[in-house]
RNA sequence: GUCCCCAUCGUCUAGAGGCCUAGGACAUUACCCUUUCACGGUAAAUACCGGGGUUCGAAUCCCCGUGGGGACGCCA
């Protein structure tokens, strides 16, 4: 085994991925990077109702889009196991789980369990209504061994339980983020190590594997801080030395309940398909719950990398405020360079772009027209809505229904259509011949001010506001203008 | 119910006993830039959950409350 860090992100299939696993996978790949180590993704799908195939495809592609790529695991294309510590989904670990269960049956650690549903349920409701903490006491922790293996033989299905009546004393650790946490050992009842087909239980593969797989560093979320005394039982039991912890924090809703499906985006697929950058989630989701050391908020990876420290994790909880996240976006959005901008919203454009106006260059068309329109979108779906200005059908705002009662409005529109229609033009208007234009509608109309401008501007966006007009009509083929400013004069 | 974790502006946070008259960011408000909007700039407002200790001195350490969260599964 080595010394070199070696953390895991160890999700279970269930579908796409959550931003809070999001947190712990990002947390746990900084860690590893930033100590030269290895990120290890392990498939936790010993639950078969709830994991599939299809699932785990779904997790895969979000992971990927995030970038955060594993050194083993699982191809993401094939699924196969990728590294010398595999298999890397539990479900093609039961082998080892068995024999590891089997030796600490042999010690006498653990034991058969014949208990049914209806037994367990029924112990429990009586220690409940006696007030005693709802732990199991099965009948058959001092069953003799042969006894329980005739049985078995004999066709009947039993749990594999282990034994916590022998172990009183606290169980200390250190964590990571929280300092020392302390366990007294009867905080839990003989748990389940095995269920009765065979299949283990979160508690103790989780150990078998961390062990196996040679976990340095176990970096999850706090729903499992408790769970550490089950694992701290199992590692003692087994004499192996257990990895460091570290608990995360949840991350929780405006409500501060935790994160759940049922308001708004919680998924990362969800903020892919709605224009944000795998690189602003990732920065975003970083400061729920860490910060630089100076304080810094708009980060590369290698930022975030170079100076991720667990000393630096919050314990307390942290809301997910999506206003921020859009902020955030904006921030890496604007700060791309225009050409990888473009590749990015392109695919977001459903509207129809003419050829010159689809491949980037230097100086060219796309160029000049992000620069117009950059900072007024937050997301690459906004971004495509302010793109549909250069080809889709006008629509009046609300707003426009003001300029059309000013008396000034009809000649102003007029104006601009006729300026339009003059044979001199070419594709495009040039910068300088629309002001050349606008100064010539001013002085012969003499409309000034709002009056003009925002009529203008009614006449091209169907909108009072927007974008400034003289790097906006340079963009937008004549003729589009012209049926634009044509429909303005029929408004009026 | 039992055990565990957590607690600084509305939100994310800085803060390791004196640098704190509590700093930054998002959001909010005002102003500036701009014949509009957005971007950008400047400024304002807003927080140490409560009570006891310890100390010359506490946001920071300890205790007790309170509040929030988590766990108590043949889920993970």
């Amino acid at each position: 085994m080595t010394d070199k860090v070696r953390v895991r992100f160890a999700p279970s299939p269930t579908g796409y991925l959550h931003v809070g696993g999001a947190r712990t996978a990002l947390y746990n790949y900084l860690f590893a990077k930033h100590f030269g180590g290895k990120f290890i993704l392990r498939i936790e799908d010993t639950d078969q109702a709830r994991s599939t195939e299809e699932s785990l495809k779904m997790l895969i592609e979000d992971l990927l889009w995030l970038g955060l790529k594993w050194d083993e695991g699982v191809d993401p294309k094939t699924l196969k196991d990728v590294g010398e510590f595999g298999p890397y989904k539990q479900s093609e670990r039961l082998a080892i789980y068995k024999t590891v269960a089997d030796e600490i049956i042999k010690a006498g650690l653990a034991y058969y369990c014949f208990m049914t549903d209806a037994e367990i349920d029924k112990q429990k409701e009586l220690f409940k209504a006696q007030g005693k903490p709802p732990h199991i006491q099965s009948p058959y922790a001092s069953m003799p061994l042969a006894e329980a293996l005739i049985k078995i033989k004999g066709g009947e299905k039993a749990v594999v339980r282990f034994r916590t009546s022998s172990l009183k004393k606290d169980y200390v650790f250190k964590d990571l983020i929280r300092g020392e946490v302390k366990f007294p050992s009867d905080m839990v009842g003989d748990f389940v190590l095995l269920r009765s087909d065979g299949m283990p239980v979160y508690n103790f593969c989780c150990v078998v594997d961390d062990y196996k797989m040679g976990m340095t560093h176990i970096l999850r979320a706090e729903e499992h801080l408790s769970n550490t005394l089950r694992q701290l039982m199992i590692y003692e039991a087994m004499k192996w030395k257990p990895p460091e912890f570290g608990h995360l924090s949840l991350v929780l809703d405006e409500d501060r309940q935790k994160l759940s499906k049922r308001k708004g985006a919680t998924s990362c697929h969800e903020f892919k398909l709605e224009g944000y950058l795998p690189e602003a989630l990732k920065n975003f989701i970083a400061l729920l719950g860490w910060s630089h050391p100076e304080g810094k908020e708009v980060m590369s990876m290698e930022e975030m990398i170079k100076n991720f420290s667990t000393s630096r994790v919050n314990p307390a909880g942290a809301v997910f405020d999506s206003v921020k996240l859009k902020w955030m976006n904006a921030q890496h959005l604007r700060a791309l360079p225009h050409k990888d901008l473009w590749n990015e919203l392109l695919p977001f454009i459903k509207t129809p772009l003419s050829g010159d106006q689809k491949t980037f260059s230097e100086g060219g068309w796309a160029d000049k027209a992000l620069t117009a329109l950059k900072p007024s979108f937050e997301t690459l779906v906004e971004g495509a809505e302010a793109f549909k200005v250069f080809s889709e059908e006008m629509k009046f705002a609300d707003e426009a229904e003001e300029v059309f009662k000013w008396p000034t409005t009809k000649s102003v529109f007029e104006a601009w259509y006729n300026a339009l229609s003059l044979p001199k033009w070419g594709t495009y208007l040039l910068e300088e011949e629309f002001l050349e234009i606008q100064k010539k509608i001013q002085t012969e109309s003499k409309v000034k001010g709002k009056e003009l401008f925002q009529a203008l501007r009614v006449a091209v966006i169907g909108k009072p506001h927007g974008t400034e007009l003289k790097l906006l009509v340079p963009l937008m083929k004549l003729e589009n203008l012209k049926h634009r400013a044509k429909l303005a004069c029929e408004r009026v």
